[in-house]
RNA sequence: GCACCUGUAGUGAAACGGAUAUCAUACCGGUCUUCGGAACCGUUGUUCCAGGUUCGAGUCCUGGCAGGUGCACCA
């Protein structure tokens, strides 16, 4: 439609004999001024030598019953022409969705891209804390936006399973005597890990051990180290499967540091000009192109993270079979890092750093510290859900509901949580408030699936009533909620090209919205009204949008909470 | 010190350079013998400071101020 009305100003211009300009048509903020505003009056005005709104009188002269759907045009404010929609193309659009059903929302721009989308990056012998739970769900949430515009994704992640945070697990698992035929956890782990960081921080006769242990673990030369390091490696990544599997994802490929390191090592021998030697350790000289300066390969010869970055984009282009594009999602702190590392790749893999893009996202801050906090400084994204999850359960039973299962307390619980932390940009941080987010009250995940499932409710006592959903009686003026509805398939679109899940956040929020209002101003489920099969309608498209919109960005809508 | 990012009601956020800056929460007041009250309706309250660019600036530019992050062998 914007386009429609794009080009028929842009001929208006041609028969009007005035210079084409660069203009746009847009939703205005306020409804009250139709449902697309071009500025192109007051653009071209100063070049054509007329007021603006003059210039506005005679394109609206010539466009008069020129574009189908369009009911009338006016001119506003300094100089705006604004659009208003007819009828039919409300009911059209409300057709159009629910008759696509799953498929509404989706389109094609992106079909035959093949995508690569990486996130999570969680490291083995470490805490899984709520700052994976928050790249996790960005991360998700771009792969499904992607999937959206028909491109095929391909969820990959990067566990960091060598280096000298294992090390330091490997020496905290030594000192509290774990050994290998004693069953262990991810928590176990977690204190192993702290008790090496802390020795190597505090005390300097420690970190020439660890840094052995470290080295012993590259070159796998210890049978005791060895055995250490699968065992623990096996538990960590058996933990962070449950946790995938709680929040939704399921990853394509998995890659892991310790295959890495000696691609990465080579990588960079094989490129001295790229990376030359300086006081025993090889490096990129970024300073030479405004940027920091990193060693790739440190004085030990170990390969730092950046050479492994380095060889993970060569192994995910031959393992994948090639990409298209390559979406990297990390926390922001490293950004400058990474531009860094995509200067290098340019002079190693010109053609896969041309791909490769990196969102650096906020990090998480809560307002308030009650939530649990069983290994020192990080929260567990584990204790996270459940003590939210527990919340959920509460506010259930207060309603006066049936308690909830596991499941359905989760569901709730990851609502709240992804919803808080994708409702803003995504570069910035997110702040959850505990107390809120406990409240699951407005701009949150669970109204939205309240409202979901309160649409699905209504739906099934109007089936009962003898209300058929039909479109043989439409009233005049179209409901507020038909306004923002045909708006979906858009946000989706830009929401993607953005890399801005929280624009569907925003949009589902103003829809839930002025559906709940919607429903509190007109009876659905009653078979005297004849409008009621109609009504129907609308509650069932806005149910599917809900569902649709929820799914990217990875909060499941259930039927009944 | 240098670089990058961010400053919007008490709080958390939104606003391709567009119209009276929007939403949520909190506060205050109201609706309903609930088609699911996790709801609806209403009141109050906001663009860090100083210049500049232009028909028009929260948005762009310059200079301040404040905060965050990064700056060689961690990831």
């Amino acid at each position: 439609m914007e386009d429609v009305i794009h080009t028929a100003i842009t001929e208006t211009f041609e028969t009007l004999g005035i210079a084409p300009v660069v203009f746009s048509v847009e939703h205005p903020g306020d409804m009250s001024h139709g449902e697309y505003a071009c500025n192109v009056a007051m653009v071209a005005a100063k070049a054509a030598g007329i007021a603006p709104r003059a210039l506005a009188e005679k394109i609206v002269v010539a466009l008069e019953g020129q574009i189908e759907y369009v009911d009338r045009i006016e001119i506003a404010g300094p100089g705006f022409i604004n659009f208003y929609l007819a009828r039919d193309f409300f009911t059209a659009e409300i057709a159009r969705a629910t008759g696509a059903g799953e498929d509404w929302g989706r389109n094609a721009s992106e079909a035959g891209q093949k995508i690569v989308v990486e996130y999570t990056d969680p490291n083995p012998f470490k805490a899984f804390h709520i700052g994976h739970l928050f790249t996790n769900t960005v991360g998700e949430s771009i792969a499904r936006l992607g999937e959206m515009q028909g491109a095929d994704i391909r969820r990959v992640n990067y566990q960091g399973d060598i280096g000298l945070h294992v090390a330091h697990a490997i020496y905290g698992m030594q000192q509290l005597g774990m050994v290998i035929g004693l069953p262990f956890t991810a928590s176990d782990l977690g204190r192993a890990y702290a008790l090496g960081a802390t020795a190597y921080r505090d005390d300097e006769a420690v970190q020439p051990i660890i840094r052995a242990l470290n080295k012993q673990i590259y070159d796998r030369t210890d049978e005791a180290v060895n055995a250490l390091y699968d065992a623990g490696r096996a538990v960590s990544l058996a933990y962070f499967e449950t946790i995938y599997t709680l929040v939704g994802t399921t990853f394509t490929e998995y890659f892991f540091e310790s295959e890495m390191a000696p691609k990465g090592k080579t990588l960079v021998l094989a490129h001295p000009e790229v990376f030359p030697e300086s006081d025993g350790a090889h490096i990129f000289k970024g300073e030479e192109y405004g940027l920091h300066t990193r060693v790739f390969l440190n004085k030990e010869g170990l390969p730092t993270y950046e050479a492994k970055e380095l060889a993970l984009a060569k192994a995910k282009e031959e393992r994948l079979g090639g990409y298209d594009h390559s979406i990297i999602s990390t926390a922001k702190e490293i950004n400058e890092y990474f531009k860094v590392l995509k200067m290098a790749m340019s002079f190693v893999y010109p053609e896969l750093a041309a791909k490769t893009e990196h969102i650096g996202h906020g990090m998480v801050r809560l307002t308030t510290g009650k939530m649990s906090s069983r290994t020192g400084d990080v929260i567990l994204a584990v204790d996270f859900v459940n003590d939210i999850a527990a919340a959920a359960y509460e506010k259930v039973i207060e309603s006066g509901m049936a308690a909830p299962t596991t499941e359905l307390a989760q569901s709730i619980a990851l609502g709240a949580i992804k919803y808080a932390t994708l409702k803003g940009n995504i570069e910035q941080d997110a702040v959850f408030d505990t107390t809120k987010a406990l409240s699951f009250e407005g701009d949150s995940g669970p109204y939205l699936q309240y409202t979901h499932a309160r649409i699905c409710s209504v739906l099934e006592k109007a089936a009962v009533a003898g209300v058929v959903p039909d479109f043989s009686v439409i009233p005049t003026e179209p409901y507020i909620v038909e306004k923002i509805l045909y708006r979906f398939p858009e946000v989706i679109e830009a929401a993607w090209h953005e890399r801005a899940p929280h624009m569907v956040v925003g949009y589902l929020t103003e829809l839930a919205g002025a559906f709940n209002s919607f429903y509190a101003h007109e009876k659905i489920a009653d078979s005297t009204d004849t409008l009621a099969p109609y009504k129907a309608v609308v509650a069932n498209a806005v149910r599917l949008t809900l569902k649709n919109g929820l799914w990217t960005l990875g909060i499941q809508a259930p039927e009944r909470l």
